[in-house]
Formats: structure tokens, sequence, C-alpha cells
DNA sequence: CCGCTAACTTAACGCCGATAACACACAGTC
DNA sequence: GACTGTGTGTTATCGGCGTTAAGTTAGCGG
């Protein structure tokens, strides 16, 4: 494969295509083992060594590929549960969606817990709470909810996030091949959580490793 | 390091000590990089081809390791709802055991879903659903729900599923560094499954690509 | 046309998972 | 006690991986 090199000022355009290229990539294969640096480079029309002009390793790469994907999850949300008035229905749709968003493309999906967590990079906890996808999340929770809808937000995301995974790594489950299971899921989940006046602290504190 | 062979009946005794490295690695690394076939070897005092000799490849060293791993849940469950009646408190007091359980050993329990799913391997709903964690669950969800009991412990274990995965792999969303996220979604969960007569299926089928 | 530097290539390092071919020690047989 | 088969490993090697250092080429300002 040829590619002519980028114009001066550009070469900016390649990153593009790469992360392009990456996402085909995972795409067709269904998994990540088909996406090496090599691969990639060799899909792009370049070699190997160029990516690292672009993407400091390979991880950085696979980040800008999640990135890519999940931007598109906030209009899926929407579509979801547009004209759908009622918070818990909106919930339950929105949930739906993300999953089935998810198993849609599952080697992208999966993007998300196969990198290890690095430990160098400062809590982005902000950044997402600030994220569309999760205001769109926060509104409908907190009509849904009394007190603490940041942490409704993040119980409800885990749960989806939950059954995503889980259908996607363990299809032999019984997931009965539709979204039935998340849509029950959610309901239970939503309704729990609309309960009037439940709190998030029970008193007492319940630490990681089971100690005081 | 030196090792001597194995007597001629027990040559099975390296598989047990492979699978011992390669969780020792996996908890000292805190980190699956660390494992690799040559590292396990070099660990255990043999050549990298003797494994080979034991596990047909690294895949399904990984899952016997997840076996081993995975064996200790049940007694972690059955102590975190030792003397307890209520359904809804077994449930939840299980649920954050779990997650206590997995963010103890990310590296362990990262391998659930760091494994592609293999197409070639039969369904093992069946062996999940005779499983003792399984059906520990089992009797705490069929006294909290009416109907459909499999549904709630499949969905209660993707919940509980979902939370360990992001505690583990995106530590920076503000869990406040303790399980009180997850109890507060299990009770929600619970209470929403609780609920009388909420039957599964809602009519329509969901399917997973929308169409239809 | 010159020279600078952005954009990319060539070559190589060390590690990886995996395999083929070989070596050795012990068990059973005669 | 030598013979042989086989379980239990080792040696040598393959191709692919992520990554880096050093070299090359092409476009743009002067």
């Amino acid at each position: 494969m040829v590619r002519r090199r980028s114009p001066r000022g550009s070469g900016d355009r390649l990153a593009g295509e790469i992360v392009d290229a990456a996402i085909e990539l995972l795409i067709d294969a269904g998994d990540d083992s088909a996406v090496s640096i090599r691969s990639v480079a060799a899909r792009v029309g370049v070699t190997p060594p160029s990516i690292y002009l672009h993407f400091a390793d390979k991880q950085e790469l696979l980040d800008a590929v999640w990135s890519r994907y999940f931007e598109n999850i906030d209009g899926v949300l929407a579509a979801a549960c547009e004209g759908v008035e009622d918070p818990l229905e909106r919930l339950v749709r929105m949930g739906v969606a993300y999953v089935r968003f998810a198993v849609g493309a599952p080697a992208l999906y999966r993007l998300l817990d196969a990198r290890t967590p690095r430990k160098d990079h400062s809590p982005k906890g902000d950044e997402l709470t600030a994220s569309a996808p999760f205001v769109r999340l926060h509104e409908a929770v907190s009509e849904l909810v009394g007190s603490d809808p940041d942490a409704g937000v993040l119980e409800f995301w885990a749960a989806a996030h939950g059954i995503a995974s889980l259908m996607i790594c363990r299809p032999d489950l019984g997931w009965d091949d539709d979204l039935g299971h998340a849509e029950h899921m959610f309901t239970a989940l939503c309704r729990g959580m609309g309960g009037r006046g439940m709190s998030r602290s029970s008193g007492r504190r319940i630490t990681r490793d089971g100690q005081e």
C-alpha cells in the first residue's frame, strides 16, 4: 500500500488515519489480538515507527480509539430516550441502549477494561462528571432519586457495564440472545433507587479490606 | 533455581506449581504484564517449554489460575452472610463481599474478562448454574423474588461484576475508598427485584441490534 | 537554488508464545 | 543386569511483538 507523505503543516492527519485503521481492525477481527502496531501501520500504508510520531505508545493509541468510540455514546443515549418523560423509563432505555452499544462492537467496548490502570494519571473523575453522557444520566437520576444523584449515576453505569462486560466475555450464560436481562435489571435497579429517602451511608463504614 | 525432576508417576505435580507461580506473579506485580510463560517457568525453576507439557497454551494456564482463584469465592460469600436471615440483607452482604474479594486481588479478578471468548467451547451455562456460589445466591434470590430467580442471580452477578470491574480499572471515579457504592447499589437492586410480580418480559422483545 | 526541519524509513534490540527435536532417568520385562 | 519404552524434561529455534536510534527524503522559507 502506498501513501503520499503528508504536506508540511499537517502531519497530524496521519494520527487520524491511524485511529481509523485501528478501529477497522478491531471491528473486522472482533478481537484485539489483530491490532498490533505493525498491523495498524501496514493498514495505513506506513512503517511501524511512524506510529510513534503521533502516539507515545500503543496504550495511548488505544486510548485515542476508545475516546473516538465513546464519543458516540451520548448520541445513542439521547436517541434512546427521546420523547420519554418518565425518568425511570428514560433510565431503563438508556441503560439498554448502552448495553446494545457495547455488545454491538465488543472489541471496541472491551478497551474500557483492557487497559491496566495507570497510576501516574490524575483523577479524571471531574472530566467524567462533566462529560455529556454523564450529565444526561444525571438529569434522569436526579428526577428519580432524592439524594446523591452522583452516586446513582456511578452505580447505574457500573451495573450497565457489568451486564455489557459479562454478555461480551461470557456469552454462554443464557442471555437469551436479547437484552431482556438488561432491561429487567435496570428496571429493578431504578425502582430500588427511586425509593423514598434511602441514604447511601448506612452509618458504618465498609472498608475494602474488611477490617474495622 | 534448581528443581529436581518429578518422580515417574507424578508429573502433574508441576502443573500445580506452575499455577502457584502464576498466581504469585499476578499478585506481586498487580498486573498481568508480569506473567509470561518465561517468567512463570523461571519462577518454578524449569524451562519454558515444560509449561506446555501441562497446559496447551497460555490461556489454558490462565484459565486454571482463574479456577483456582474463583474456588475461594464461595467461602467468602458464605462467611459474609453467616447468621443473617433476611434475604435482602444476605444478598447485599454477599454482593459487597464479592466486590471486596475482587478488588482485593485485581490482577487475578481481571482474568475473568481478560480472556477473549472462545467460540469453540460449549455453553457452560449449566456448569455455572451448578456451581456452589450460584446456588448460594440462588437461594437468597428465590426467597426475595417471586419469579425467575435464575435471571435474578445472573443480573445480580452482572451488577457485582460491573462495580468490581470499574473500581479496578477506573479507580479515579470517586469510589470514596470504601464499598459504600457497592452496598448502596445492591440495596437498590435487591429492593427493586423484591417487588411484587415484576415479570422479566415486557411483552416486546428487545433485540441486540435494535431492529424489529 | 540553499538549507532547515517535519515526516518518514531502515535497521536493530530484547521479549514474547509456541514448536520440533533431542536427552535423560526410571519402570517393567526377560 | 542389560534392554527398551515412555514420562519428564531441555536445547535450539521460529516468527511476531513493542519500541528505539539513526538515517533519509521531501517540501517550504529565504
